[in-house]
RNA sequence: GGGCGGUUAGCUCAGUUGGUAGAGCAAUGCCCUUACAAGGCAUGGGUCACAAGUUCGAGUCUUGUACCGCCCACCA
């Protein structure tokens, strides 16, 4: 084996391996066990946020799958309908060429041929991580089988009545031309203004103030000219009298009615609000309130009055009011339209004020530009029949959210549901499964054949397909039962569906989780045709930051990708990885003079092991990921000691007896049943965290255990037993042998969900020596405790013996002895148990502690000046003849003795207190007694002693 | 405006039912001791944000305050 650990040597083989030969299946027996991956857009590429997700769902399915359960984890890609479809034009833009220049077919093979092309690169990433996915079951949201899936579930829920389509206000993304849903909107907080405008009071009317206009203030001036109505609080007294009489809506010339409504805020501005229906959510609500006509004034790339429509509630088309509209502000842009608008405003004298206004500005999470509200027709899942049950589910604990505190956020989202728009005016996605006849009559059915029979319409009658496809989400939201081969009810969806984990960021509760409650409950039946859930339990992650806390994006150039931390990468190329390809290209020089200095010499290669631990790591429970590259550092370290024991043992071990042939000719030493019984405790305590998802403390548990306890005690315990030269030891030396090696193939076991790679590799060099047998150590047994073999004698003991190696080595460090320097140390003092113990342990103290001779004292023996440490009630001494400063030993004896006169008078505080002597348990205080009695002894002793050094 | 989370060592974070505050990294000193310098041994470092309450006893339970972060919401 090589001195140092080389993950990259490793890890690739590895998973080939892995895959060739189909581990990753499940394996037809045991209690099924299903994960359903996140899908990862198709063309995307593998950031933090998967890295992580990744190894939290791995470790867990290979846990799983190691207790003996039929596991699935199932994986696939999202077609992803936005992103995609942006990316292909973006690449068609640098052309010059649009995609209404190529048609809908001609474009759409593009975006296939780009699927085809870049589909690769996130499952290859997805590999690299080690994820044990079972590949020959990969899905795709667009492939046959799901799409068949997709077509199903819109016609089932269309003809429940949970899908229907209606004009409405909808958000409007001006830039990429199609409607989106709520949770698509984000809404910023930006610095704006607050246009105060005069409309003129018609009929002469005034107000109490004896002005002749009203004036309304507004965010968005231009909206102006769809303005339908000026409503005030019913109750305020300065408009009551105006309410019911007319504004003449500047501009347009059109005569508008002052309505009452309670929307108003009466404190706010004038308390006059200008009301747009066709643009603003608000006011669509008071307009249908008050039976107001609804004004489109913005064409679907929102500039004004290209597409100028006028409609009453009811859809006809009010003549009057359309032919009212101004012909000046046609084709602008609608920043450019509330410049004219204003400055029209301006010069009739109709600007009362400008005042600066912080406002929330709603833009699209993908394009980043500002949402128009705009009314259309589009299509709708119902979603208040659907979300009742999908409460019910989480309120009854069929489906739990870890941490629980997401249940809150996900039942107050619930109770106040919107209906969700689900039709998108793209072309990449499922086109929407419904035919136009010519009157515009709408048939919803899985394809045209099904239409036309099912409703009696011969050839003669022309169908046109719906232009739209549906919401990405719609399709994702079925990926739980869609994947297993829904709506057949295969023995894949009787076997893993409902499914039991759903690994997945807070960000999507909404987006995803919810809908797939929901969808799920609808749709899937269990036999006896009681609803199925998609899963049981939802382990919501944070999002992976970097080390300052921030969040990783392009923009800022502080995104790490989780492949070069895996194998490296240099200086140069992830500052022109970082720089190009921005948004902004101003930000490159900022974020190269950060990288500089936050990289100065590129990342190293800590190899996918070191990396999936330092995730897991930090799994803690609900709350975002600080990443350190330091904490990568440490456990590519831990990697690299794990690596060094085994080749420690394996120099040991190789070549001889073992105990491998299952022989019983050993004898296990107090070291030996130490470590075993330690071991014990690890593995109760790794399956206790991994059975709650506390990855973090799993970790924890395993890095203790192996690095302070196997690797620093015991370890270095068995080496004055294998290296003793005397006659008759072998039985203890086989004993030993066998017991570290045994114990390096347990925690082998014990880690492998968490760093899979390394784990394997050295498994498949020791188990031969282990007695063990079998392919792989991804389907050999997780340990479980045997609380038998957990030895209290054996603990108590090595503590005893670590209390007096700490001793020693203590007076060693502090007094600055050479740890070449072997020293003869005297015991004095102890009890039976202390004589009996150091005779039985001489050999291991004497080799960890490096020890000369040890002496026991019996009392009136002659006692050298010696520096002193305790262990319970007895003395190690160690002469001090040239080899101890005295004034360094005082100070360090007065050190001791000061913290434990300290402690003393602690705790004599709380038993002074009688309420605490009576209240307490009475094992709480006998503690207490004791320990004050233990300490004042020892704090005698160390006076006794510093008076002792004095004297000389 | 409502809701949720956080505040513990210089940094990043654990702390299960209230009973002596922990780890890793960083720091300091000594060591190339035959698994490992990506290492070993030792050491220092905390009014557990603040205040009040419950309790014999509070990092832990209750209430309030401050600051930080997130989610939701119709103030033009």
């Amino acid at each position: 084996m090589d001195k140092t650990y080389q993950p990259h040597a490793i890890e690739n083989q590895w998973y080939q391996t892995w895959e060739k030969k189909a581990y990753f299946k499940p394996a037809g027996e045991g209690n099924p066990y299903c994960i359903m991956i996140p899908p990862p857009n198709v063309t995307g590429s593998l950031h933090m946020g998967h890295g992580f997700n990744n190894a939290v769902m791995d470790a867990l399915i290979r846990y799983r799958r190691m207790r003996g359960d039929d596991t699935l984890w199932q994986v696939g890609t999202d077609h992803a309908g936005i992103a995609t479809q942006m990316v292909v034009e973006r690449q068609l833009a640098a052309q010059n060429i649009s995609r209404h220049d190529l048609g809908r077919e001609k474009f759409l093979e593009k975006v296939w041929e780009w699927k085809e092309q870049s589909g690769g690169t996130i499952t290859r990433q997805i590999r690299r991580l080690g994820s044990s996915v079972d590949w020959t079951r990969e899905r795709f949201t667009m492939d046959d089988g799901l799409s068949t899936a997709v077509q199903e579930a819109f016609v089932r829920l269309y003809e429940d009545g949970l899908i229907y389509r209606g004009k409405r206000l909808v958000n409007w993304d001006p830039k990429l031309h199609t409607a989106i849903s709520d949770l698509e909107v984000e809404n910023h907080d930006e610095k704006g203004n607050l246009w105060n405008l005069r409309y003129p009071l018609a009929d002469g009317a005034t107000t109490a103030e004896g002005k002749n206009y009203l004036v309304v203030a507004t965010t968005r001036p231009e909206t102006m000219l769809g303005d339908s109505a000026v409503a005030v609080h019913p109750d305020d007294e300065r408009y009551k009298s105006l309410i019911g009489k007319f504004v003449l809506l500047p501009l347009v010339n059109r005569l508008i009615p002052i309505v009452a409504d309670d929307y108003v805020d009466r404190e706010f501005g004038t308390g006059c609000v200008k009301i747009t229906p066709a643009h603003d959510f608000n006011d669509y609500e008071v307009g249908k309130r008050h039976n107001l006509p609804l004004i489109n004034v913005l064409d679907k790339n929102a500039a004004v009055l290209a597409q100028a429509q006028v409609f009453n509630l009811d859809g006809s088309v009010n003549n009057e009011l359309n032919n009212a509209l101004p012909a000046q502000f046609a084709g602008l842009d609608r920043y450019e339209a509330r410049k004219q608008i204003v400055a029209a405003f301006e010069a009739a004298e109709l600007l009362e004020k400008i005042d600066d206004h912080g406002l929330k500005v709603p833009r699209g999470d993908r394009s980043g530009i500002v949402i128009e509200p705009w009314l259309t027709d589009q299509w709708y899942v119902s979603t208040k029949p659907l979300a009742e049950p999908a409460i019910a589910a989480v309120e009854d604990g069929r489906i739990q959210f870890v941490p629980k505190q997401y249940e809150n956020m996900y039942f107050s989202w619930m109770r106040d549901i919107q209906d969700w728009c689900i039709s998108r005016q793209l072309w990449w996605g499922h086109r929407i499964p419904a035919w136009y006849d010519a009157s515009g009559k709408v048939y919803v059915g899985r394809n045209e054949e099904e239409v036309r029979s099912k409703y009696n319409l011969g050839t003669e009658v022309k169908l046109n397909q719906d232009e739209d496809v549906l919401d990405t989400w719609f399709s994702s939201g079925l990926w739980t039962f869609s994947t297993l081969g829904w709506p057949e009810q295969t023995e894949f969806l009787k076997k893993f569906h409902p499914t039991d984990l759903l690994v997945t960021g807070f960000d999507i509760i909404f987006f995803w989780v919810a809908r797939m409650i929901m969808l799920t409950l609808h749709l899937v039946k269990h036999e006896d045709g009681s609803a199925q859930i998609p899963f049981k339990t939802v382990y919501v992650h944070g999002l992976v930051r970097d080390s300052q806390g921030q969040k990783m994006s392009k923009s800022k150039g502080n995104v790490l990708d989780p492949l070069d931390i895996i194998d490296g990468i240099d200086l140069e190329t992830l500052v022109q990885k970082r720089t190009t390809g921005l948004m902004n290209p101003k930000d490159a020089v900022k974020i190269e003079k950060q990288t500089r200095k936050e990289f100065p010499d590129g990342i190293q290669a800590y190899g996918t092991d070191a990396l999936r631990f330092t995730f897991c790591s930090l799994a803690s429970t609900g709350r975002d990921i600080k990443f350190d590259m330091g904490r990568v550092e440490g456990y590519r370290n831990f990697c690299n000691k794990i690596w060094n024991a085994t080749r420690y043992v394996l120099m040991q071990c190789e070549d001889q007896d073992c105990g491998q042939d299952g022989s019983s000719n050993y004898e296990l030493s107090v070291a030996d049943r130490w470590i075993i019984s330690k071991l014990q405790l690890a593995e109760k305590q790794v399956a206790e965290v991994l059975d709650t998802y506390r990855l973090d403390l799993a970790t924890q548990a395993i890095y203790e255990f192996v690095w302070n306890e196997y690797c620093d005690w015991y370890l270095e315990l068995s080496k004055p037993i294998l290296f003793d030269k005397s006659e008759g030891s072998d039985a203890r030396k086989k004993g030993t042998r066998r017991t570290l090696i045994r114990v390096l193939e347990t925690i082998l076991r014990l880690s492998h969900p968490l760093m899979p790679f390394i784990t394997e590799e050295i498994w498949q060099k020791i188990k031969p020596l282990a007695g063990v047998t079998g392919e792989t150590i991804m389907h050999a047994r997780f340990p479980i405790a045997d609380e038998s073999r957990i030895d209290q004698q054996a603990l108590k003991d090595v503590e005893w013996l670590q209390a007096v190696i700490l001793g020693v080595r203590n007076i060693r460090g502090e007094m600055n002895i050479s740890p070449a320097k072997d020293l003869n140390v005297l015991f004095k003092n102890g009890s039976a148990d202390d004589q009996q113990r150091l005779q039985a342990n001489q050999q291991f103290l004497k080799k960890l502690a490096s020890l000369e001779s040890v002496t026991w004292l019996n009392a009136g023996d002659a006692e050298p000046m010696s520096a002193t440490a305790l262990v319970g009630q007895m003395e190690i001494l160690v002469p001090m003849a040239g080899i101890i400063n005295k004034d360094a030993e005082i100070a360090r004896l007065t050190k001791e003795s000061n913290k434990l006169q300290q402690d003393i008078e602690r705790t004599e505080m709380k038993l002074g207190n009688a309420a605490f002597v009576e209240k307490a348990p009475a094992e709480v205080v006998e503690n207490e007694r004791k320990r004050v009695n233990e300490n004042k002894i020892a704090v005698e002793k160390l006076r006794e002693q510093i008076q002792k050094i004095s004297a000389l």
